[in-house]
Parts: C-alpha cells; sequence; structure tokens
DNA sequence: AATGTGAGCAACCGCATGTAA
DNA sequence: TTTACATGCGGTTGCTCACAT
C-alpha cells in the first residue's frame, strides 16, 4: 500500500496555468501569504488545483523576484563550479543566483549550459575527468574550470557566493588584504571572517595559481591543514566556520563533498 | 504550404526529509 | 519513539514553438 496522493488526481485540474489562475494564486498570496500550508491554499484561493501544483506555480514562475533567461557569465560559472563539486543539487545552485529558482537551473543546465561546457571540453578548455584531482561521484570534474578565468582572476583567489545580497558575485579582498592574522588559525579566523557568513567552495577559495598555500600561508605548522584542505577541494561548506572545522578536524566533514561521501 | 525535428521550458511524479502530534 | 502528513527536491515528461526540409 503505497502513500495517499497529495491530492485527488481526477478532481483537480491539470496542465499549463491560465492567467485567471495565475492572478487568482497571486492576488490570494498577496492578501493572505503562503500561510505555511499549500494543500490548503488552494481551497482557500479558489483553485481547483493541487496544493503541490500551487507552490510550483508561485515559486518557479509568479514569485516577484523572479528572473528568466538572460544568464550571465557569471552565473554560468557559478553553476559549472558548482555542478563540478557537488552534482545536481539544484535547489543549493540556484540559492547562489539571486532571482533564479531549481527548476530553471535545472533546465538551463540541461538544454544549454551541459551543451556549452561539454563542447567547451571538447577543445581542451577543461581538464580531462582523468587527469582532474577530483574523483567525482555527483559533481563532473569536466567542468570545474569552465569557463577559463582570466589570470588576473585567478590570482584574485577568491570568490563569494553571497549572491542573495547582491546582484553581482563580488570577489572578496585576496588573502593579503585579509591580514594574516585573520589565516593565522581556525579559532581567529572564525572570528576574522564571521562577517563573510558565506557559502564556500574550497577550489575556489584555492583559486588557480596560488594553490592551497594560499590559504594556508604558516609553514609545517600547518602541514596538516594544507593536506586537509586538498582533501576537502572537491567540498561545499555552508560557511568558513564549517570549513575551517572541516579542515582542522580527521572526521567527515558536514560539507558536501565528492571525495569523501 | 505542409511536415518533420529539435530545443526550450512548464509541469508532473514519486521519493526523501522535516516536523508536529 | 512512532506515525502521519506537509514540504522539498531532482528526474522526467510532454507541450509549444521555431526552424529546416
Amino acid at each position: 500500500m503505497g502513500r495517499a496522493p497529495c491530492c485527488d488526481k481526477g478532481s483537480v485540474k491539470r496542465g499549463p496555468w491560465s492567467p485567471e489562475e495565475d492572478e487568482q494564486l497571486r492576488s490570494y498570496v498577496r492578501r493572505h501569504g503562503i500561510g505555511g500550508n499549500w494543500i490548503a491554499l488552494p481551497q482557500k484561493a479558489g483553485l481547483n488545483r493541487c496544493g503541490k501544483s500551487c507552490r510550483l506555480r508561485w515559486l518557479n514562475y509568479l514569485r516577484p523576484d523572479i528572473k528568466h533567461g538572460g544568464y550571465t557569465e557569471q552565473e554560468d560559472r557559478v553553476i559549472l563550479s558548482l555542478y563540478s563539486s557537488i552534482g545536481s543539487r539544484w535547489s543549493i545552485i540556484a540559492s547562489k543566483l539571486p532571482g533564479r529558482t531549481d527548476n530553471d537551473v535545472k533546465n538551463y543546465w540541461n538544454t544549454k549550459l551541459k551543451k556549452k561546457a561539454v563542447a567547451a571540453a571538447s577543445n581542451g578548455a577543461f581538464a580531462s575527468p582523468a587527469t582532474s584531482s577530483v574523483t567525482s561521484s555527483s559533481g563532473d570534474a569536466r567542468f570545474a574550470a569552465y569557463p577559463p578565468q582570466p589570470q588576473a582572476q585567478q590570482q584574485q583567489g577568491l570568490i563569494r557566493f553571497d549572491a542573495p545580497r547582491s546582484t553581482e558575485l563580488a570577489p572578496v579582498p585576496p588573502v593579503a588584504q585579509l591580514g594574516g592574522a585573520a589565516w593565522a588559525s581556525p579559532a581567529a579566523a572564525s572570528g576574522a571572517v564571521a562577517a563573510l557568513d558565506d557559502d564556500v567552495f574550497l577550489p575556489d577559495l584555492v583559486g588557480g595559481g596560488g594553490g592551497v598555500e594560499q590559504l594556508f600561508p604558516y609553514g609545517d605548522f600547518y602541514a596538516g591543514l594544507q593536506d586537509r584542505a586538498l582533501e576537502l577541494s572537491a567540498c561545499y561548506f555552508p560557511n568558513m566556520a564549517e570549513m575551517w572545522g572541516a579542515a582542522a578536524s580527521d572526521a567527515k566533514p558536514q560539507g558536501l563533498c565528492n571525495t569523501l561521501t
């Protein structure tokens, strides 16, 4: 016996939404909010739709801050970078792109970006999986370096994924500008970078050219951390504190990793 | 003009996860 | 602790439209 369906498929309308239904849902949400109960919402809003369908329609299409199409090179890079590390976790990837939904990002990937990336890969723009240091179980390391970054940007080292606060994915200052103290210890770092309470994708932190030593420039004392950082180079962390915690511990990290999951 | 084909995208499906009773 | 239910998520489907033949 399977679980009960979320609504009676025979009695609710399915398929494309009409402009009238859109307006009904939009005006209901405008007046009452989502109310924390999508199952009850259709009845309250006078819609003959499944609650799940209403939720999907609102989240993917009617929400006022939604953007459709017009993906920028920077957004492409974020998608490729995250996909190469964490795979098809579309909701996480979309959360780094303001105004984008998981469905939209997924569609964009499946219809355009994947082809673009594969074409670029076949032209030698990416490291091949065989030569990549990342063995990917969920992500695809072939896309890790797409699109090829200008050298100056690589040297800058750090990329912030704090998209919800701004429409631009602004790079944070290079390590040197953050000051040595910020990187002298996990404890100090967690305080110094607490303000950067942002998601962290270690390969981007490491950056091209400089290598892990850019992050851990303190000689033998931190040799262990360097090794750990290399181990974690295919991981994604929700914030700097978790990254430091993982680097300082032998335990399996909380971050999403290809090589360690 | 008619037909075939492929791309793009909205929507659905079913499983996983979270949470309240 | 268990159970039931709501929500979240990723994979997939199917419709529409543009373009080629």
